[in-house]
RNA sequence: GCGAGAGUGGCGGAAUUGGUAGACGCGCUGGUCUUAGGAACCAGUAUCUCUGAUGUGUGGGUUCGAGUCCCUCCUCUCGCACCA
């Protein structure tokens, strides 16, 4: 400002975008301090997967995140605002494989242009906390984690049937597997029997479960999902005697009231009885063939329809306790053997499943509950009755009501010994095996004469091999590489095998929001210093489709890592917010659509502070964004009218007078619109982060500085008033456009940097108008306007209502039936 | 099928506790300045049979008054889906 050289006419964005980044990179200005008097504030967003560049998605969660930082700041918070990278993965290994390159190199690569493009976006991280999650730094002290966890027996093994998906050649736990396919490579998955790790999270369900209702911070169809997920049941468990045998089979069922409608039993497939049962009833064979077409069914299965309901008889059959009748045991291809006991009593009256089943199979149907005001016959039902009703045919239950005769039979079950009442979780243990290269590895050897055994902590990190062991084929998975499997046990130190698993990236980014608080520490997995400083996250913001995965995946973790020692908090993200998709032409943006916007591109021609202007102007955050490009022509717009007009101030170079008597009526309005603007712009990023209505209030506000200050008109506001406009304008906008305030500010005149500026504070007597419109409507049809004095008696007002000539008209000098008196909005009058 | 959310101009979207429907922006129309303008600025912009009437997916209800509350139906989006 001090050379004379004139302004350019246009806001040359290039320049002063790198000036401001460089100069916050040079003073360090986003770097976090554990030693501060201020109050501690974590906004986070989820870290993104070296893809190669960033999308609009990532851009428009880091720019609400920047906002919510920035903010904070200003707000007088200490604030963390991390950022790193989820760099193991499924990706890299087939990219290496097709540019003939090693994962690390085509990750790192990656995540080199990936950070100059967020930097490009002008976002104010702590960059020294920056980690990569597939850095032997990161992944030694997961590996810590895994042995403590093993330690503590929440890390198991075992043998299942998996789900595999044949593309990427691996195991996917439930939670990836979207639809029958893989959340990955979208193919089908299979069916397939292996071992592998598993985390026992189901030691966790019921607190993941009660927990839920203490994140009030959290979006209600977030928390929807999550307990859905979990699904809690409670119900009956109970022995059936298997007759000629002494085994017994044991059940769950959610409707115990209704155990007196059994009419047969009907296990799994996989049931661990089976072969017992078969056993000598001269059916083997048929059974044996019987279940294996049924596996083969499963694997050609399209998960879209259900199959049809089939079953065969074992040719045994067993006792119901409650009233000793003997019933068949069936083996049916609807029975899952990952749920409850994986043998089901079956009661076809009153579940539709058994139902249709024993109508295939014509089994007897025996109602036992009768909802109110019905009659149930066997012979003419359609469907099975599924409401609650009073007990009949259920020897000394009959006549009580569903609800208390379920507790009344657990009751009976439990002290005649054969049951009991159980709670279940549709929550199962998470299998994070992987059969891959490109994650961390298990610290587990297998040792002939020791079994199982763990890497000792001091041996830790197991690294990944670097050179590849096959030939021209560097992604080779660990278990087809001698040179790592080969190896001694740490216990005997005889020739071993060390475990050729890897762990899903779901671990990895179940717990860097931890690391983030102590990224560089040294000694152990976290800091328990510093990371009881600064966890929870207070504000954490994403993708929606991380509402189950990677959510409940991080509680899990969290409440792990608190049981460990290392965090006080048994919750990580106290508020959550899912910001919503980026679309275009009403679809998600994606190659095959051709509908990709590419934001080097936009931050190229419009410069990032129009970019972020647009996505935080275009919807609420947790709505989706439909991208319009002439959308960011106006944003770009909005900010070289602002630019215009503060070089004419400035260049204006007036004497600032001190006076605020606001002489003029173009001064009061200015300074009453402006404490009505930092009032609403507070407002609306404090409830719900809604920044487009904040921006929209940011233009009305200077619309009604260009208006007052119009030469055009007799009288305009005082440059005392303009300036201080001005000021608070862009401390308002700062957190949205930083390099654009940033530059204005300067420009502007305004001493100190922007960053060191307090949030500006309202007074309400300012932005109080001294007159308001109230419409009159005559039987609740608006059919007048007036101006009168805010402070208008209720008495006054309505006398002027019956004053205005309109409102008169439409009287018509009709009887009056009634006044509705509406201070400050209206008056309506009822004839 | 079950669960959750959403339907407002040509478009994105605004509307404290029920109280001026359509803020703000885009687009469009007309104008000013210009050799020119896809630049900038000014004015207008829900619809119609226009002193008035009609308008927030449909149909009803409550109320002096409903985008907002209640019921019915329709459409769309998302999640779950043989969970006993």
């Amino acid at each position: 400002m001090n050379d004379s050289k004139p302004f350019p006419t246009k806001y040359d964005f290039k320049p002063v975008e790198k000036k401001w980044q460089d100069s916050w990179t040079s003073l360090g200005s986003y770097k976090a301090e554990e030693n501060s008097l201020k109050e501690k504030y974590y906004v986070l967003e989820m870290f993104p997967y070296p893809s190669g560049r960033i999308h609009m998605g990532h851009v428009r969660n880091y720019t609400i995140g920047d906002v919510v930082a920035r903010y904070k700041r200003l707000r007088g918070f200490n604030v963390l605002h991390p950022m790193g990278w989820d760099a193991f993965g499924l990706p890299a290994e087939n990219a290496a494989q097709k540019n003939n390159t090693h994962p690390a190199k085509w990750t790192y690569e990656n995540i080199d242009y990936m950070r100059a493009q967020l930097k490009q976006l002008g976002l104010s991280y702590d960059w020294s906390r920056e980690f990569a999650t597939c850095s032997p730094d990161y992944y030694r002290w997961e590996q810590q984690l895994f042995l403590e966890m093993y330690e503590k027996g929440l890390i198991y093994r075992k043998i299942t049937t998996v789900n595999w998906c044949n593309t990427c050649q691996t195991v996917l736990a439930n939670e990836q597997v979207i639809e029958g396919a893989c959340w990955r490579c979208d193919e089908l998955v299979h069916p397939r029997n292996m071992s592998g790790w598993f985390f026992k999270i189901t030691a966790y369900a019921e607190e993941l479960l009660s927990d839920l209702d203490a994140l009030t911070g959290w979006p209600e169809k977030v928390v929807t999902m999550q307990k859905n997920w979990i699904g809690k049941s409670t119900g009956l468990r109970c022995d059936f005697q298997v007759a000629g045998l002494p085994e017994a089979i044991s059940i769950f069922t959610t409707r115990p009231d209704t155990v007196f409608g059994v009419t047969f039993m009907s296990i799994a497939t996989e049931h661990p009885l089976l072969e017992t049962l078969i056993a000598g009833t001269g059916r083997e064979e048929a059974i044996r063939l019987f279940v294996e077409e049924i596996h083969e069914e499963k694997l050609r299965q399209n998960i879209e329809e259900e199959p049809e309901k089939k079953g065969l008889f074992t040719g045994r059959y067993c006792i119901n306790p409650f009233n000793n009748e003997k019933i068949p045991i069936y083996v049916a291809n609807f029975v899952l053997m990952g749920y409850g006991t994986g043998a089901v009593m079956a009661v076809p009256a009153h579940d539709q499943r058994d139902f249709e089943f024993a109508r295939k199979y014509t089994l007897p149907i025996v109602p036992v509950v009768l909802p109110e005001g019905q009659i149930l016959q066997a012979q003419v039902m359609e469907t099975a009755s599924t409401i609650p009703g009073k007990l009949v045919n259920s020897g000394s239950f009959t006549g009580l009501d569903s609800v208390e005769a379920q507790s009344a039979i657990i009751e009976h079950a439990r002290s005649h010994g054969f049951g009991d009442s159980l709670v279940t979780y549709r929550l199962r243990d998470w299998g994070i095996s992987r059969q891959r290269y490109w994650g961390a590895p298990i610290p587990m050897v297998h040792c002939d004469s020791c079994g199982i055994v763990p890497v000792p902590s001091e041996k830790l990190p197991v690294t990944l091999p670097e050179d590849p062991d096959i030939s021209k084929n560097e992604c080779a998975p660990l278990s087809q590489r001698p040179g790592f499997i080969r190896t001694r046990c740490p216990r005997c130190d005889e020739e071993a095998r060390r475990e050729t698993d890897t762990m899903d990236t779901f671990v990895e980014s179940s717990w860097y929001f931890a690391r983030f608080a102590c990224s560089d520490y040294r000694q152990d997995p976290l800091d328990r210093k510093k990371s009881s400083y600064w966890l929870a996250v207070d504000q954490y913001i994403g993708g929606v489709e991380h509402a189950i995965l990677h959510l409940l995946y991080s509680r899990f973790f969290t409440k792990v890592l608190r049981d460990l020692g290392y965090l006080d908090v048994g919750e990580p993200f106290t508020n959550l917010l899912t910001q919503g998709m980026v679309i275009k032409d009403g679809a998600k943006m994606s190659k095959s659509k051709g509908n990709v916007v590419d934001p080097d591109q936009l931050i190229n021609q419009y410069g990032a502070d129009t970019v972020r202007l647009f996505s935080l102007f275009a919807a609420p955050p947790e709505r989706d964004l439909e991208w319009n490009a002439q959308g960011v022509e106006g944003a770009s717009r909005f900010l070289n009218r602002v630019y215009r007009y503060i070089i004419s101030f400035a260049e204006q170079q007036g004497g600032v007078a001190a006076q605020t008597d606001f002489a003029s009526e173009p001064s009061r309005a200015l300074h009453r619109k402006m404490h009505q603007t930092i009032r609403k712009f507070t407002f609306d990023i404090e409830n719900d982060f809604h920044f487009n209505t904040a921006i929209s209030a940011a233009m009305e506000l200077f619309n009604t500085l260009l208006l007052t200050t119009d030469e055009n008109n007799a009288e305009q506001a005082e440059r005392s008033v303009v300036m201080e406009t001005i000021r608070n304008l862009l401390v308002l906008l700062y957190p949205m456009v930083p390099h654009f305030c940033s530059e204005m500010w300067s420009i502007a005149g305004f001493a100190q940097s922007l960053d060191q500026q307090n949030w500006p504070a309202w007074d309400e007597d300012a932005a109080r108008e001294d007159l308001v419109t109230i419409v009159i409507q005559v039987n609740g049809k608006v059919r007048s306007r007036i101006e009168v004095e805010s402070d208008i008696s209720a008495e006054a007002l309505e006398k002027e209502a019956f004053a205005d000539e309109n409102a008169k008209r439409f009287i018509a000098g009709k009887p009056v039936k009634k006044v509705v008196v509406v201070q400050k909005k209206l008056v309506n009058i009822v004839v």
